[in-house]
Formats: C-alpha cells, structure tokens, sequence
DNA sequence: GCCAGTTTCATACGGTCGTAAGACTGCCCT
DNA sequence: AGGGCAGTCTTACGACCGTATGAAACTGGC
C-alpha cells in the first residue's frame, strides 16, 4: 500500500506534430474544458499549423476521445494491476482495505505534484462530467472494469447483499472524484489552507480511513 | 431525521415571459449543460421571442448566474433550517448523524422523482463543474455556508483536530455532489438495476449511514 | 535528381452563436 | 384622446467556430 512511482513510459512514437497536439490539448481541456477549447487554441499552443488537428485525429471530438480512451485505459491497468497483486498477497481474497487502495493509488500517483500525469487525471475528471456521446460508451466499457472491484468488494464482505456493495462503491467513487481542484480549494479556504494538498501519502491514508469505516460498518 | 415535504412555494412573481425562460433555461442547462445549449434553444424551448433573454436578463451568463444563485439559496437556506433545528434539539451540540442529515435531506427531497425541483439538483450540480467565472465567486460565499457545517461537527468531535474534520467533510460532499445521474446510471447497471433509485428514504439511511461511519471512527 | 508519399501550410466556406437596434403592440394614467 | 412605457417582435451584425481544400514543403528510395 505504497504510493512510490514504478513502471517506465510506453515508447513514445511517431509523428512529433501528433504529440504535441495530444498534449497541448490534453493540458487545455483538462484547465478550461472541452468546450471553452477551440481548435485554433490547441494548435496555437502546439505550435503547428490549424489543420493539424483535423489531419491527424480526423475532429476535435476524436482528438478529445483519443486522449480520453488511453489515458482511461492507463488509469484502469494500473489498477487492475494492483488489484491483481492484492489478489496475490491474499491469496485471492484481498480485505476490503487493499481494495479500495488499488482503486486509489494510481489516481493519487497521478495527482503528485511533481506528476506531469497531473493534467492528465484533472483531464480524466473533466472529460467525466463534459464528456461527448462516444465517451458514454468507453464509460459502459468501464463498468466491466469496475466489476472486478465490486466481485472483489463481495467477496471479502459476503454478509452484505450485492446492492449494498455497488451503494457504498459509488459512494467511495464519488469521494474519489470529487478531489478535482476547484472543490479541493474551496475547502481548504475553509481550513485557512491547512490542509496539505502536496502530502499524498497521508491523504491516500485519509481516504482509506474514511472509506473503509464506511465498508467495515 | 425524516424526508416529508414541507413549506410552501414562494409567490411566483410577475412577468410571466420571464419564468418561461426561467424555467425553460434551467432545464435545458441541466439537462444538456450550459455551452450546448443556446439562446435560441432556450426561447424556442419557452415558447417567446429571441430577444427575451438578452431583455429580462441583460445576457446568457447572467441568466445562468441568476439561476444558479437562486437555487443555491435556497438550498442553503434549507440545509441552516435543519442545522438550526438540530441545534434546538441537542442544546446546541447535536451529534455527527444529525449534522450530516442536515446537510443531505435538502438534496435528498429534491431528488425525489415527484418533485419539479429534480431538475433544479440537475441543474446545480451540473452548475457547479461547468461554472462560469461568476458562479465561482457564489461557491466563494457558499464557503462561509459550509462553515456552519464544519463548525458544528468540530463541536460533536472535539477530539479530532479541524484538519481533519474538514477532509472528511471534503470526502462527504463528494459523495454527495457525486449523485449525477450518469453516474448512478452507471452503477446501477452494475447492480442489474437493483439499485432502487426511487426510495430516497433508504437512500438516506444508506448515506448517513456510511458518512457516520467515516466519521466516528 | 526526381518521383511518390506524407506532412504542413495558408486560406476560405458554411454555420451558429450572443447580442443589439429599431419598429411595433398593448395598456395604464391623466 | 393621447402620451408614455414596459414588453415583444423582426432582423441583422460581427465574431468565432470546426472543417475542407489545394498548394507547398519535406521525406526517403532509386
């Protein structure tokens, strides 16, 4: 249950062009949203030619659909990934506490300060709440990834009923999605910034504090 | 700690064209979101001329502000009525369960699937991830709000350090904020529509009972 | 050195948007 | 009877948007 950085980048391919749009508009979406972009916005911060974007991805809704789709499917290998350790460790039947920090750590990996993934999970965030119509369908895909935590989530709390399992996951998930900045920063105004965004560690123990009471109960 | 309606409507006021638009506007923002809907959308939605909104409401952000400010007061106004009336009921210390009831009825019961005010929640917390510059200097004020909150579950637990109260008051507003209807969609189709969305009653047990738990322990 | 391909460039098109301007309507007050 | 006015209507302007087009520049292979 560590937050320490592991795994090397994919290699990173291909088309320069193609990349700095992916990025520019990965970092303008994640801060403005999808729809306070234009394209001439992306690719003047890109630095490429107008068209790029077109030629490249084909429309500004594929480009925003291709940035979402691998950054999703990053952010789900690396918890079924942690998943599968937990699984490992105990020997296939995790506690609820391990569980839940799989579905945890990589988000709060991503959310590090010094984590370039940082605009990336802001833009995962984003893309969930304005997402297009094709988004809707990587999101149903999402529920069979999901499925793996909530059979997990049963498994080590066979007394509750199903249906109280999928309540207190989408509350847990909830608590989790909600750690986009502006609601961070409204409530650390409230505690007169006390609050300690840069330690994840301790937040990551908060949380699992928090959610698993909730579970145990 | 119960859900029954309760109070009577404001006088409805005035201009009739005006609450068309209101009301037209408020509806189609919640249910499409600000920037896919245009003035056009809303006048042919309201049944008046194009010109109506730029006349009662001077534009398309002061619309939505003005929207997004009355229903925000209202809710709060709500949300203190309980707290105060949680306060008369405990000599002014009530414990976490009625605090956080406080803080959940009033969304709770506009929630359910009779009230017209189910758009309004639709609308507000769709407001609240795609506001305008405006409409964060509102969530500013709902700041101090909110502090009635924290104030009171510092006072039922003195023994946990403010800090900390108010990460877990973050991690209880997430939870929430966090019931979209995309998202509870999604994982009702994880629970085979098991779910059981149109009993807000045991949806709030359901909450409190999980939100306490993070809470006590 | 030239050709086929890929990629970049400048530019323009069609469309939608928010907003403003000015004419028109109905109603109240004196 | 008529003037003032709040409200409604039609229409249009200027801006910005996503995308398409065709020419230009670049690339590696022969």
């Amino acid at each position: 249950m560590s937050l320490e950085v592991e795994g090397a980048d994919e290699a990173q391919t291909e088309a320069v062009t193609k990349n700095l749009v992916f990025t520019a508009a990965e970092r303008l979406f994640a801060l403005h949203g999808f729809q306070n972009v234009s394209v001439r916005d992306i690719t003047a911060e890109a630095g490429v030619n107008l068209a790029s974007v077109n030629y490249h991805f084909g429309s500004k809704d594929a480009l925003l659909f291709e940035i979402f789709r691998r950054r999703t499917t990053e952010l789900n290998r690396e918890r079924a990934r942690l998943l599968h350790e937990a699984n490992d460790r105990h020997g296939g039947k995790p506690p609820v506490r391990e569980i839940l920090a799989a579905l945890f750590i990589p988000p709060l990996r991503w959310m590090a300060p010094e984590n370039d993934r940082r605009i990336s999970l802001q833009f995962l965030i984003r893309a969930r709440s304005e997402g297009t119509e094709e988004i809707r369908t990587v999101l149903r895909t999402d529920v069979t990834h999901l499925r793996r935590f909530s059979d997990a989530l049963t498994a080590a709390r066979p007394d509750l009923p199903d249906v109280e399992v999928y309540w207190r996951l989408h509350f847990v998930l909830g608590m989790l999605h909600n750690n986009r900045f502006s609601e961070f920063d409204r409530m650390n105004a409230l505690a007169d910034g006390r609050m300690g965004e840069g330690d994840t560690a301790a937040l990551l123990e908060r949380m699992l504090d928090f959610a698993e009471a909730g579970f145990i109960r």
